[in-house]
DNA sequence: TTTGTTACGGAACATATTGTTCGATAATAT
DNA sequence: ATATTATCGAACAATATGTTCCGTAACAAA
């Protein structure tokens, strides 16, 4: 990719997440992104067809890095899923999140709009349907596999934003344990 | 209340019941509204100052509906609160949203905008505040009171979204137990 | 270095939406 | 019958999105 491309699409990206730190999506105007990234309007535009499409291209790459299936930044080659066979896949979720790279904190937060949590929800699915054979206990027979399944997707999710909200004073063993706590 | 007042009142709220269950609130135009309720555009803006106005009350007199605290229509003056001591606060919920008043449960899908949800979600709070006793097990005290009761919220509200949008095929007794089942 | 290609900037533009204003008219209340 | 109030319709300002065009600058390959 030409290296002006690239700048450009960063400077988006980069006031993009300052301006969202501040405000939601939908009080953002395409004006504030450029004047913030300094970029034209006629570049912008042909970057991203739409002010929407570029928050779907913001949102990819955002939690790719989370999710990434291949190898994990900071621990060398290490994969999420290394201790697969152990609780600590949620743990190590939490974790990641409390370093809170590119402020997604901010852009997971209740105050903030929904529009990131279902990106990161629609990311979380894979992770938990592959990992659901943790969960199974007595009351998962009492209730549809599909049930069971968005129970824990959706109670991850809910955790997540109640530690967000609440100031995240707890550390990442805790909240994993509350988490844990409430679904089996 | 003025006659006329109450009928273009009525006009704007069947007219944006009818948009909602088409497409999601940013995306209806206050136009599109006043087309289909027939009313000039003037006297839309003197009903209601601006379109979020608007959804909110919309809102408001919707759930309030709902959760009504002094009695409930269809059962003459039949509590929601009359089983208190007894799960079936939550059925008599369920079974009362399968009846799709004012086609609210188009307003609840997860197609539909969060912002229903969120209106719905806090007008549920207080009801399971005082319920919370229902709930208390040995697992209810190696967490925090406040966590707890966000993770009963969440999930009857998710419950509910799973409800919906597998077609409502289960009886309100069944999703009653599979809520029970997941929470305790 | 030269040449052809591609991205960029800036401004103007069309289009759509929100919310306001105003005067004429019709429904309502007393 | 009269005064009040809601409504309508149309025009209006303000703001936002997305497009178009052209001159300029950065890039890649010879």
């Amino acid at each position: 990719m030409d290296r002006r491309q690239r700048k450009t699409r960063e400077a988006i990206f980069r006031s993009f997440t300052e301006l969202l730190s501040h405000k939601e999506f939908h009080q953002i105007t395409v004006g504030e992104i450029i004047e913030g990234a300094d970029v034209g309007r006629a570049t912008c535009y042909a970057h991203f067809e739409t002010k929407d499409f570029l928050l779907k291209e913001f949102c990819e790459e955002l939690f790719c890095h989370i999710f990434d299936t291949e190898n994990h930044e900071g621990h060398g080659h290490r994969h999420i899923f290394d201790c697969s066979g152990c609780d600590s896949v949620f743990l190590h979720l939490f974790q990641h999140l409390q370093k809170n790279d590119n402020n997604i904190l901010a852009l997971l937060s209740s105050q903030n709009n929904e529009l990131f949590l279902r990106y990161f929800r629609s990311n979380l699915e894979s992770l938990v349907k592959s990992h659901l054979h943790l969960f199974n206990s007595q009351k998962s027979a009492r209730i549809p596999e599909r049930f069971w399944e968005n129970h824990i997707i959706s109670t991850f999710v809910e955790t997540l934003k109640w530690w967000i909200d609440n100031g995240m004073v707890e550390s990442p063993e805790v909240i994993t344990d509350y988490f844990l706590a409430v679904v089996r």
